[in-house]
DNA sequence: GCTTGATCTAGCCCGCGCTCTAGGTCCTAG
DNA sequence: CTAGGACCTAGAGCGCGGGCTAGATCAAGC
């Protein structure tokens, strides 16, 4: 029930089951194994004698950085591609720079287009709470367009 | 090839061909038929007697609201939901302006969360530049992470 | 030893939001 | 009259991002 949790002879100091990971990262344990399938992961996790990932606090680290780009919108086909840009070693990082730097374009470009949304919507919300403080309809769709 | 302008025997003052709409919304012209399948719209869209679809001014409005919508991340079902209180007439205006401040509320928690990735992304990028510039490796990923 | 829960691999399945195809019809220009 | 583009319906297909299952193994506590 409790794993291993700093005695076993095949986890490292520190090394984490794939639950706890999980929990960690707020990611499924299906997730996490998608994730090791798909190639975002920096190293090979490595395994106990008894064929169990065993992840360490850098994993996480790398896992946490990976949530933040996904929810930002990264596909993770462009994980993969940051992924193996580090993995291939130092000496490429003005590609990762540049692949950052795309995606914060990106992200700010989401940003202003969810603020133009926002506008309409919080406009929409303000018709139809005046509409319903005034009793007027001005500016509510109709059930049917006039034509 | 430019269709009926305005003269046609079926199309009414300002009847506009799916492709003008799919011009005037940016939807395209399989999404606005999509659309129509899902019940997005507040009426029948009424057809020449050739069966071709015959918008209105008024449909290319809501069309573009709903796209507003969809690009803030409304799912095609609570668009149906909205768009079928619409259609049901006055006298749910409370229902509609409920569903909207949720949607507002979802989209400003969006925000949020999009402000937070992007200082994480960010503060990645600035952290690459300096290492670029500085020749230091400070708090850039190694290879393999160390154990 | 036995139970119990966490984990394993391999692989199929799903929801979403369109997109595209097939096979036709319409209709306007030349 | 003919060509060709826009449009029609019905329905299959797809990319994405996981979720879920089956059937087995592993490991900890009693």
């Amino acid at each position: 029930m409790s794993e291993d949790a700093g005695g076993s002879p095949d986890a490292d100091v520190d090394g984490l089951s794939i639950g706890r990971v999980a929990e960690a990262t707020g990611l499924s344990v299906h997730a996490l194994r998608f994730f090791e399938r798909e190639g975002l992961f920096l190293r090979e996790i490595p395994r106990t004698s008894g064929g169990r990932r065993v992840y360490a606090r850098t994993d996480v680290d790398w896992l946490i950085l990976c949530g933040r780009l996904r929810l930002s919108g990264m596909p993770i086909a462009t994980i993969r591609e940051f992924a193996a840009l580090i993995r291939s070693g130092p000496g490429n990082e003005r590609e990762r720079l540049a692949l950052l730097q795309e995606h914060e374009r990106d992200v700010r470009a989401k940003l202003d287009e969810l603020n133009a949304c926002l506008e309409v919507i919080h406009g929409k919300v303000v018709t139809y709470e005046q509409h319903l403080n005034d009793g007027t309809a001005a500016g509510l769709w109709a059930p049917q367009p006039t034509r």
